[in-house]
DNA sequence: ATGTTC
């Protein structure tokens, strides 16, 4: 498990890596590889590696890294990338499946309400990226509608959480403000920042309004869908994982990996499999005050598109998942790079963060409608002219 | 991941 607590070692020395899943886990070689390169760069201290650990493309994806220096690449172009729940006061007997998936169709157009004036409200520009304030993205990103299978902790009533409560579950980041950030200072500080240097603390400052930016961005696309759904909502709560902060003389950086000092954290499944409510308990400080994000990826995205979907039949059967839920995803490959199959299991995820003493589960999260991507319109002519309108803003 | 391939 790593080397033993030091202070002021030589740069040789590797930090600790502390790793909270087990040999049951599915860990890739290349991910644990990742982990130890990480753990040989200047300044850094310790690691916590969670079970949704994956190889990225700047380092694993699924941990918590203590270091003197700043990385910005640990972080990645996603800053403030997380997941936030919302209850919705939406009865699930009111619920007709197919018609609230027609509905959320709405979500690819671009949004029109007063995006500058929520932005100032952030304390953000308000011309900052503000066209794709309330847009989900790409790759992993999407809207869930969920519903609460079972509750298995009494946290879940202080947050007025109760089995066949309706949820929004938004997964979604930073888009253009973050990508915009990283390429300011990654290419020009590969051995990172130093503590209180100029860039170090401007690109904090940056840091933290991306943050901001993304957190802002799921909470307009759950109030998107919540309009669609004709229902109002209330946060549950909002999780970043892609962030990094300050911790005395030291950076906390978090890739993949749940802010835990809030009161509850989202696990997210896949869109066929549960995602899970965890209670964390912070009484493991080696854990950097940090849980898993997700179940995590299982396979790469490239090497799905031979694994699923094939055929037409494939592809069909992936618009559908094995509760009865539906998926909204008109872009074929999209479709199959981000099929259930490239996930690794929730449950043993959420097992390995259990048994570890990291959290408690309070709720288990029954997909029900996944929002990923549409280029069908949702039945009106006007938002093809919509979509047309906002392109041509580009040329 | 990305105003991605404007």
């Amino acid at each position: 498990m790593g080397n033993p607590e030091r202070d002021g070692a030589p740069a040789e020395t590797a930090a600790s890596i502390h790793e909270f899943y087990t040999a049951s886990s599915w860990i890739e070689g290349a991910a644990t590889e990742q982990l130890r390169q990480v753990a040989n760069l200047p300044g850094v201290r310790q690691i916590a590696a969670f079970p949704d650990l994956h190889p990225g493309t700047f380092g694993p994806i699924g941990c918590a890294v203590l270091s003197e220096r700043l990385y910005p690449q640990l972080i990645g172009n996603d800053i403030g990338c997380g997941m936030s729940l919302f209850a919705l006061d939406l009865p699930r007997s009111k619920l007709r499946l197919d018609r609230a998936a027609q509905k959320l169709r709405v979500l690819e157009s671009a949004w029109s309400g007063n995006a500058a004036g929520y932005l100032a409200e952030a304390g953000l520009p308000s011309d900052a990226f503000s066209e794709a304030i309330g847009s989900i993205g790409g790759g992993n990103h999407f809207c869930e509608l969920q519903v609460i299978e079972e509750i298995t902790d009494d946290a879940a009533s202080g947050h007025d959480l109760a089995p066949q409560t309706l949820l929004l579950f938004v997964h979604s980041g930073s888009r253009g403000f973050g990508t915009h950030v990283f390429r300011s200072v990654v290419e020009r500080f590969a051995d990172g920042l130093e503590q209180g240097s100029t860039a170090a603390n401007r690109y904090l400052d940056d840091h933290d309004r991306a943050v901001a930016w993304a957190s802002l961005n799921r909470r307009i696309i759950a109030l998107r869908a919540a309009v669609a759904l004709r229902a109002d909502i209330r946060t549950v709560v909002d999780s970043p994982h892609n962030v990094v902060e300050r911790q005395g003389d030291l950076f906390l950086h978090r890739k993949g990996a749940a802010v835990a000092t809030t009161p509850l954290v989202p696990l997210a499944g896949s869109r066929d499999s549960l995602s899970f409510l965890l209670k964390p308990t912070g009484c493991k400080p080696e854990a950097l005050a940090s849980l898993s994000h997700g179940s995590g990826r299982k396979y790469d995205r490239k090497s799905m598109l031979g694994r699923v979907g094939s055929t037409r039949s494939d592809r069909e059967r992936l618009l559908r998942t094995s509760f009865g839920g539906r998926v909204i995803c008109d872009d074929r490959q999209l479709l199959i790079e981000e099929a259930p199959d490239a996930y690794k299991n929730s449950a043993h995820v959420c097992d390995d963060l259990v048994s570890h003493g990291l959290a408690t589960c309070v709720a288990s999260l029954q997909p029900l409608i996944t929002f990923k991507k549409a280029t069908e319109p949702e039945g009106t002519e006007s938002w093809k002219r919509q979509r047309k309108d906002h392109g041509r803003k580009w040329r």
